[in-house]
DNA sequence: ATAGGGTTAG
C-alpha cells in the first residue's frame, strides 16, 4: 500500500469533496507554501474538477509562487476563462516579479486566444515569445501555427511553421488545418511540390499528397492527423479520395474506436457520396453518438433524401439521443431543402418546447429559408421580426432571395434597405434586388442599384507591415512590438 | 519531483 502523503493522497480524489478533505490535511500539515503540493493541488482542481476560483484562493496563499505554479493557474483560467482573464493572470505573475515566463507558459495563453481568434493579443504574446527566446520549442511553434491559422492569417502560420527547427505531429495537424479551413489546398500543395515525388497510384490531389510526404519524412500518422486528413476529403467532396484514405485508414493499424475517427470516417464518405459505405459504418457501431447520427442525417440531406433524414432523426430520438442545437441545424436544413414545411415547423416547434434550447440566428434562418421557399414569405418576415436576438445577416438574405423566386417586390425592397443597413459592403443583396426589379423590367431601378453596388462593392483590405529581428528564422508581426 | 500545443457534426 501507497503511503499516505498528500501527494497521494491529492491523486487519490474522486470528486471535489475528496479534495477539500485533502486541503485540510495541507493546512494541518503547514503544507500551504509547499509549491509541489500546491501545484498538484490547482492542477487536479482545475483539470479534473474545473474548480477555478478554488484553484485560484489556493493559490492566492502561496506567498511566493514558482513557476510550475503559475504555470499551472494560468493553464487552468485558460481552459475554464475568458481570454482577459487568463491574460490578467498572466500580467498578474509578470508583475510579481519572482518569475519569468517560460516556453510552458505561451502554449496555453495562446491556445486561449486562438479559441476566442484574439489575433491582436495572440500578436502581442507572440511579440513577448520572441522577448523572452522561447520561440524555438516545438509546443510554442505549434501553438502559434495554429493560432495565426484559426485567425484565417494562414501566412503568418506558414511563416512560423517554416521557421521552426523542430516539428512533430502536432504542428504539421496545425498546418494542414490551418490550410484546410483557409478553404486554400493549392497552396499546400505547392509547399510540398519541392520535396521528393511519390507514386501515388492513380489520383494525385493534395490533402493525400500532403499526407504522404508527411510519411515519407517518417511522421507517423496519429489519429489526429487522419482526422484532419478525413475532414480535408469531406470538404473537398471527392468519392476517389475519400476511398483512397477510407481503405488506407481502414487497414491501418490507426484505432478506429477512437470515437472522432469512426464520425470523421463516416461524415466522409457521407459527404463524399458514398452513403452505403456511411450507413454499413454507422449501423456496426455498438453505439450511435449525436455526431454520428448528424454526419447521416446531414448525408441524407445532401443527397436529397430529406424524407430519409427526418425519419433518421426520428429513430435517433426514440434511441434516447436527445439533440442538441446543432442536430436542429441539420435537421432543419434537411427540411429546409426538401420541402418539408411542416416537418420542420414542428422540429423548430420543438426545439424550442420540448428541449428547451434557445434557437440561434442559424436556426432562424434556416426556417426563414423553409418558409421562404415554399412561398409563406410574410410569416418568414414576421418570425425575423419576432427574433428577441438580432438576425444573422443571412437570414435577411435568405429571405431576400426567396422574395426573387416568389417576385415579392415590396418586400423584397424592404428586406434590402435592412440588409444594406446591415451588410453595407455585400454584393449579393444588391445582386438580388437588382434580380428583382429586372424580373418586373423596373430597368431604371436596376441601373440605379448597379452603379451604387459598384462605388459600396470595391474596397481594398488594409495591408500589413512585418517586421524582421536579428535572426532571420525569427519574425513577428509589427502591432506585436511594445 | 511539480507546468504547455493539434482532430469530428452546421
Amino acid at each position: 500500500m501507497k503511503p499516505l502523503s498528500i501527494p497521494n493522497l491529492l491523486s487519490a480524489c474522486k470528486s471535489i469533496r475528496n479534495l477539500e478533505q485533502v486541503h485540510t490535511q495541507i493546512i494541518h500539515k503547514g503544507a500551504e507554501q509547499d509549491h509541489f503540493v500546491i501545484t498538484r493541488f490547482i492542477s487536479l482542481c482545475t483539470s479534473l474538477f474545473s474548480n477555478i476560483s478554488y484553484a485560484s484562493s489556493v493559490f492566492d496563499r502561496v506567498l511566493q509562487p514558482n513557476i510550475y505554479l503559475w504555470n499551472t493557474l494560468i493553464k487552468g483560467y485558460c481552459k475554464h476563462s475568458s481570454l482577459a482573464q487568463c491574460i490578467s493572470v498572466f500580467l498578474r505573475m509578470k508583475q510579481s516579479g519572482n518569475v519569468v515566463p517560460d516556453e510552458y507558459t505561451f502554449p496555453s495563453l495562446l491556445k486561449a486566444c486562438s479559441s476566442e481568434l484574439a489575433l491582436k493579443e495572440g500578436q502581442a504574446i507572440h511579440g513577448l515569445i520572441v522577448r523572452y527566446g522561447t520561440e524555438h520549442d516545438v509546443f510554442v511553434g505549434s501553438s502559434l501555427v495554429d493560432l495565426y491559422g484559426k485567425c484565417r492569417e494562414i501566412e503568418f502560420a506558414r511563416k512560423v511553421f517554416d521557421g521552426m527547427c523542430v516539428r512533430n505531429e502536432v504542428s504539421w495537424t496545425s498546418m494542414i488545418v490551418g490550410y484546410v479551413n483557409a478553404g486554400d489546398l493549392i497552396e499546400a500543395k505547392k509547399l510540398f511540390d519541392v520535396m521528393p515525388k511519390r507514386n501515388m497510384n492513380g489520383q494525385p490531389n493534395e490533402a493525400v499528397e500532403i499526407f504522404l510526404k508527411m510519411q515519407s519524412m517518417n511522421i507517423k500518422p496519429d489519429e489526429f492527423i487522419v482526422v484532419s486528413l478525413m475532414s480535408a476529403c469531406s470538404q473537398i467532396g471527392s468519392l476517389e479520395q475519400a476511398k483512397w484514405v477510407d481503405s488506407y485508414v481502414s487497414q491501418s493499424s490507426l484505432d478506429l474506436h477512437q470515437v472522432h475517427v469512426l464520425a470523421a470516417l463516416i461524415d466522409m464518405n457521407a459527404k463524399c457520396g458514398n452513403m452505403g459505405r456511411a450507413t454499413m459504418l454507422f449501423e456496426k457501431m455498438p453505439k450511435r453518438d449525436l455526431v454520428c447520427f448528424c454526419s447521416m442525417i446531414q448525408g441524407l440531406s445532401i443527397h436529397g433524401h430529406g424524407v430519409q433524414a427526418v425519419s433518421l432523426f426520428r429513430r435517433m430520438i426514440n434511441e434516447g439521443i436527445t439533440p442538441d442545437d446543432v442536430a436542429f441545424t441539420v435537421i432543419l436544413n434537411a427540411c429546409s431543402h426538401a420541402g418539408l414545411v411542416e416537418e420542420g415547423c414542428r422540429f423548430f416547434d420543438s426545439m424550442i418546447n420540448e428541449y428547451s434550447l434557445v434557437p440561434s440566428t442559424y436556426h432562424y434562418a434556416c426556417m426563414v429559408d423553409l418558409l421562404g421557399r415554399s412561398g409563406k414569405l410574410r410569416a418568414a418576415y414576421e418570425l425575423l421580426k419576432s427574433m428577441l436576438v438580432e438576425p444573422h445577416a443571412g437570414a435577411w438574405g435568405a429571405l431576400l432571395g426567396a422574395c426573387k423566386l416568389h417576385n415579392d417586390i415590396e418586400l423584397g425592397e424592404e428586406i434590402a434597405a435592412q440588409l444594406f443597413e446591415i451588410e453595407p459592403h455585400n454584393a449579393c443583396s444588391y445582386v438580388l434586388l437588382s434580380d428583382i426589379y429586372a424580373a418586373a423590367d423596373r430597368w431604371l431601378d436596376v441601373s440605379f442599384l448597379r452603379s451604387q453596388m459598384i462605388e459600396m462593392g470595391v474596397k481594398k483590405k488594409p495591408g500589413r507591415s512585418l517586421i524582421y529581428s536579428a535572426k532571420p528564422s525569427v519574425w513577428y508581426p509589427y502591432e506585436s512590438v511594445q
